[in-house]
DNA sequence: ATTTTTAGATACAGGGTTGTATCTAACTTT
DNA sequence: AAAGTTAGATACAACCCTGTATCTAAAAAT
């Protein structure tokens, strides 16, 4: 009464962009495994009969809003600085999984009645454009230059820095500049022969 | 009909295990978001009235459940064997997180809307008897003896082992134990200036 | 200005979960 | 043997989610 209602009606993109937005919100709040249409619909402030319309199942629902979203980005190569490469590409992890996409590809990873083709599709989808993880990126161009030798980058070096991120933030739900120096100094830089980190 | 029918009523003790199996069984089963009292009943084999007399909400049942399960193991230290006992207390990791009860608290931890006090319970209950992770105890034990420098022992380096695993679990649902010795090998022994791994 | 498209609102039956109440019959205790 | 406790079964109203159908009015196209 007080205020003149706005009375517009969202159509087109504007319209699938709150959707987006609604079920990326919706998965990464109540989990992959409680993820409904009514819920998307009352977060993006719709009708449901509008998603009907377009999906058939949250799952379709949300596997169009990851598609539509910012992909990962991709680590940039410093000036010959191995070590402070690796630092900035695990902050891009970490921002990314503070994301809303982030939060949503997590939730969906983490759910313990997962669907595989799911999961594969997730891939495709979202990490398809990245060549490998984030430090793998790091790692590669710097040993093709010869600062270590490549035979080190073996699957489980070049997932040391993703392993220890995702654990962190697991337990803490926070991660510091500090400990991602920790984790190169400390993990990272050890395994592929580089280090001792400094004993101070 | 045809046969006798087993006309026992389950109660006390007998009746608190099947309940207590069940929930961690179904928490496992759909995650800790959608574990509900009707589920846990039905695994059980019992009238949800049964549950309700005792516990007021699915989750105070689940905690109770896995207060009553066998803690976890502490790894066992060999005859001056570093490798061979990270490798074992890698395996002793695995082995609890596809058991009941580890996948139960799996499920829990990854829960979007977990409740942090349910996580801090847990760790109490489950964690509390062991000192620290899987491959700490190992660690801690050979850095006294002079193995290696003890400083090396960070946050960090005491959690390489079990997040590599934890990740490896998540993106393939299985660890065997040749990749265990390539964790131990290429991440955990450089991480406390033991090696380089042979090169072959 | 008229027509077409479609967002938004409402209603509905069907199914699942919740918490409570009630009754019975099996097990324990005395 | 009698009295108690309590597992198991059934019923229930309330609520939420699912698909579908129907109607309206706003936005776009003509």
């Amino acid at each position: 009464m007080a205020e003149a209602a706005a009375q517009t009606r969202r159509r087109g993109k504007d319209l699938l962009d709150a959707i987006y937005a609604a079920a990326v919100e919706e998965v990464a709040a109540v989990g992959a495994g409680r993820l409904t249409m009514d819920g998307i619909a009352r977060r993006a402030a719709t009708a449901r009969t509008t998603l009907y319309r377009r999906w058939s199942d949250p799952v379709e629902l949300l596997l169009d809003a990851l598609r539509e979203l910012h992909p990962v980005e991709a680590p940039a190569i410093g000036a010959d600085d191995l070590r402070g490469d690796l630092v900035t590409s695990l902050r891009l992890m970490v921002d990314w999984c503070f994301s809303p996409a982030g939060r949503a590809v997590m939730a969906i990873l983490t759910d313990p009645a997962r669907d595989p083709a799911i999961v594969e599709a997730l891939y495709e989808r979202v990490f398809a454009a990245r060549g490998g993880t984030f430090t793998q990126t790091v790692l590669r161009h710097y040993a093709e230059r010869g600062h270590f030798d490549p035979a080190r980058l073996t699957p489980v070096v070049v997932g040391i820095g993703e392993a220890l991120v995702s654990q962190r933030i697991l337990d803490t739900g926070a991660v510091d500049d500090d400990y991602l120096a920790d984790i190169v100094d400390q993990a990272i830089l050890p395994a592929i022969g580089i280090g001792p980190p400094p004993r101070r």
